[in-house]
DNA sequence: GCTGTGCATGTCCGT
DNA sequence: CGGACATGCACAGCA
């Protein structure tokens, strides 16, 4: 080494290799080679004195005055920001025993006790500053202090140092407050941690380094107070509160941390972030503390509001506003039910004390002005309480907030008096993340609307170009949503349903072994079982057909070209499938390479093997005959394809016999005015089915009529004209019968005849399939012509008497009686039994 | 049948 | 594991 400059600007002397010191740490974990008069000063502390005495940026220690150039590379380590605003030196900070001062962040690695996480947990943009400086160091572990009751792998960060922390960011967290700090009301201009310092992943660190003192604080005893004494909830005062160095932070309070989860990464927190919108930032404010002295609200409900939204409330208001807390609605508090649940802690803090579960009329000014009275109540709950407003629905509508927006509470300071503010939701933090309202600080790009000072939310989307994942549209987010900090349940959208129809056994099918795929057998019962360690994982879903030859083959589609592949019947595929997994095919283990088969092949495919439900439904069709309910499910998850699956067995109709009271069918439950669960518009596919259904047969009835009348009329005329009787029409067709002596096949036929005319008595099927219906309907009118006539004339009367149908061949025969004696078309009566009287009792019912 | 009310229950989260 | 809370559900009152 030979000499090297003094990285003290003011300096720049040249200094020997042996002669220089260390100074500050660099981002890229460097540090500033100074000579040895400015490395002395450095090491005492007395740099900037030395050197920039006359530059701005000096500010005082709130605690012991003592001048700190602030926005100082080589004095960043010798302060800290205060959370209401103001800085406090090294000394005075470490005074306040972690209770005041936010903890610098700073790279793991350089802390012996690693308390800090490791570099690896660093965010982007965090200077590193660090080094194996002695001095750095004795000045990190004097600053580590307040961090050890951190959770590991806590960062923190601090402001970078060419910044101006007076003049960055008038806003940061709340926290302790030291004695000189004036009485503004918060959001004015306290904060002087930067935020928009915000590492790019540092919705975490921004989070738990904010939060972390501000929690310390709020669960500390309330400091004197101006207003205290007047205020309905105590202690409401965090803004103006003071605090000497000897504050009560040092009474060994017992403090508890309340770390929520830390939020996951939002794009958000990285747009709000690169914005800089530092006067915009949401900053989760410890609220004032409530009623019982202590206030331990999860940060979840603190109130995150701006300090701009703040000020400018508390000018239109004439007051100061406190925020007391926030919430975010659940899809219950915006229902119509009218009842904001209440979080436990902040109903007992801020509201007055009920003893009765009644609760009393509570009333609550909205930033219009406008008041509302709000039945504040509790419901026993599991040995606690659930505390409610009841009657919220008014508001929530003229605000018109819906599920996922935020209420703000607050109080109007002097005077106690509640308010209702709020937050609408954006696609962003507050949408996207269930956890946001997790998030107290939580950077949320929601705009908080008192709606007097409402800003019409300009920044809905302000974020959506920040990362493509969020370009969803509004619709889409909404509804995909978790709403409300607790709620997990799943929302649907439509499209998922859709993907959620899956049978159980389907979704068996799908089940392939974890990948890691190592099993036990189990022997139970002399029934081997794979156990395995982990769950299931899903797997592709396949087709499988058979060729004429009767080979079965399957058939995949890859999901990155839609091509549909031949597979080898064995194989089971993973979730994702491309043809590049087609390791079966070498000519198709590409997408370049053309479909297999052509289009109307495909449709064949599908038909077939498309959907094992479908197989599934009609093989267990085809096994027992479902109950009218099951039918109709199965022909509302089928739709109108059921037509496609083949030749209807007829022993797998669906046929009702009969709507009676207690029947479970489609038809009964349905509530006479289509109310309740399926109102008249509801578009459920059981509905559309039944609707169609309906529609489908009345039209096919009235073709019937019509087509039958015309037969009649044309019967008669021929009649007339040729002199035939039915008589002899029915000797004609039973000697064309004759023709057919294929026993089986009569067999058969007149099964066929029989089960006709059992199922086409007196019923109508609104359950079955209209292309089914065709089927039977055709069936039906086969049994019209002459030839099915004679046919069922042929079946012994003690066959139809042991099928029930005593009284069909009763009709029949008289009928062929009457039109022998007096000329009557047997069709006639038929007919009228079997097709027309039935629909109208079936559309009744 | 609809709506409101009160409670029960399941889930999640903090300790 | 217990508390908090979102939500479901039964029941009552009303139209």
């Amino acid at each position: 080494m030979g000499s090297m400059i003094c990285m003290n600007e003011l300096c720049r002397a040249a200094t020997t290799s042996s002669g220089w010191k260390k100074g500050w740490g660099f981002k890229s974990g460097g540090f500033a080679k100074l000579c040895y008069n400015c490395g002395s000063a450095f090491e005492n502390l007395v740099f900037c004195e030395t050197f920039h005495l006359d530059e701005s940026g000096w500010r005082e220690c709130r605690a012991c005055r003592k001048r700190i150039h602030c926005g100082c590379i080589a004095s960043k380590y010798l302060y800290e920001y205060l959370d209401y605003g103001g800085v406090a030196c090294i000394n005075c900070a470490s005074h306040l025993d972690g209770h005041s001062v936010r903890p610098i962040q700073i790279p793991g690695d350089d802390l012996p006790n690693g308390t800090l996480g490791s570099k690896s947990a660093q965010p982007l943009g965090i200077e590193n500053r660090m080094d194996e400086n002695d001095i750095d160091r004795r000045r990190v572990m004097r600053f580590s202090k307040p961090m050890e009751t951190s959770e590991p792998g806590q960062l923190f960060q601090t402001p970078r140092n060419d910044m101006n922390p007076e003049t960055i960011l008038p806003i940061g967290n709340v926290s302790t407050c030291f004695s000189n700090l004036n009485q503004q009301p918060i959001g004015a201009s306290l904060f002087g941690k930067p935020d928009n310092e915000r590492p790019s992943q540092g919705v975490k660190d921004m989070y738990e380094s904010i939060n972390q003192p501000s929690l310390n604080f709020s669960l500390s005893t309330p400091i004197g107070t101006s207003s205290s004494g007047q205020q309905p909830f105590p202690g409401g005062d965090v803004e103006g509160r003071e605090q000497n160095k000897n504050s009560p932070f040092q009474q060994g309070q017992k403090t508890r941390h309340i770390l929520p989860k830390p939020p996951k990464p939002s794009p958000n927190s990285c747009s709000e972030s690169n914005k800089g919108m530092a006067s915009q930032a949401r900053v989760a404010r410890p609220p004032a503390e409530g009623r019982g002295g202590r206030n331990q609200l999860l940060p979840r409900y603190w109130p995150r509001i701006t300090d701009q939204e703040l000020q400018k409330l508390s000018g239109d208001l004439k007051s100061a506003i406190i925020p007391l807390f926030e919430k975010v609605l659940s899809a219950s508090d915006a229902g119509r039910i009218g009842r904001l649940v209440l979080p436990k802690a902040c109903a007992e803090a801020y509201f007055p004390p009920i003893n009765q579960s009644e609760g009393l009329p509570i009333r609550i000014q909205d930033i219009t002005g406008k008041e509302w009275t709000f039945q504040f109540r509790f419901w026993p709950n599991n040995n606690s309480r659930m505390y409610v407003l009841e009657g919220v629905t008014p508001c929530i509508q003229n605000m018109q907030l819906q599920a996922g927006d935020t209420v703000i509470f607050s109080r109007i300071d002097p005077g106690g008096k509640l308010v209702m503010g709020f937050r609408k939701a954006t696609n962003n933090v507050d949408m996207q993340d269930s956890q946001a309202p997790n998030l107290p600080n939580g950077n949320g790009s929601a705009e908080t609307s008192f709606s007097s000072m409402t800003e019409n939310f300009p920044n809905r989307d302000r974020t959506s170009n920040d990362s493509v994942n969020w370009q969803v549209p509004m619709s889409e987010k909404k509804k995909a949503r978790n709403i409300g900090s607790k709620n997990k349940r799943l929302l649907m959208h439509a499209d998922d349903a859709i993907e959620l129809r899956i049978t159980l056994e389907e979704a068996q099918e799908l089940l392939r072994p974890p990948p890691t795929a190592k099993h036990t057998v189990v022997v139970i019962e002399d029934y081997e079982f794979e156990e395995y360690d982990e769950p299931p994982v899903l797997g592709k879903r396949t087709i499988f057909t058979a060729r004429s030859s009767g080979d079965q083959e399957q058939w995949a589609q890859c999901d990155s070209c839609s091509k549909w592949r031949r597979l080898p019947v064995h194989v089971v595929l993973p979730a994702k499938w491309t043809c590049s997994d087609n390791i079966w095919d070498s000519r198709r283990c590409s997408c370049a390479a053309p479909d297999e088969i052509n289009t109307r092949e495909l449709e064949a495919l599908f038909r077939v093997g498309k959907d094992p439900k479908r197989r599934k439904l009609v093989e267990n069709n085809e096994d027992c005959e479902p109950s009218g309910l099951d039918a109709l499910a199965t022909l509302a998850v089928l739709g109108d394809n059921i037509g496609d699956l083949g030749e209807p067995s007829v022993g797998a109709t669906t046929k009702h016999p009969r709507h009676r009271p207690g029947c479970t069918c489609i038809v009964c439950i349905q509530p006479p005015s289509g109310k309740g669960k399926h109102p008249p518009t509801c578009k459920c596919n059981v509905c559309l089915t039944v609707k169609r259904r309906f529609k489908t047969l009345m039209l096919r009835k009235k073709k019937k009529q019509s087509e039958r009348e015309a037969e009649l009329a044309q019967a008669k005329d021929q009649v007339e004209t040729d002199g035939v009787s039915g008589t002899e029409l029915l000797q004609m067709n039973h000697s064309e019968n004759e023709h057919m002596k294929d026993s089986e096949n009569e067999r058969n036929s007149n099964e066929h005849q029989t089960e006709v005319f059992g199922s086409g008595k007196g019923q109508l099927d609104l359950n079955c399939h209209p292309n089914r219906d065709d089927d039977m309907l055709v069936e039906a009118t086969a049994g019209m012509s002459m030839t099915s006539l004679v046919n069922a004339a042929n079946i012994p009367l003690e066959y139809l008497a042991q099928n029930g149908l005593e009284s069909l061949g009763n009709s029949l025969l008289s009928q062929a009686a009457a039109g022998e004696s007096g000329g009557h078309h047997p069709d006639n009566g038929f007919v009228k039994t079997a097709d027309a009287e039935p629909e109208s009792k079936g559309d009744e019912g």
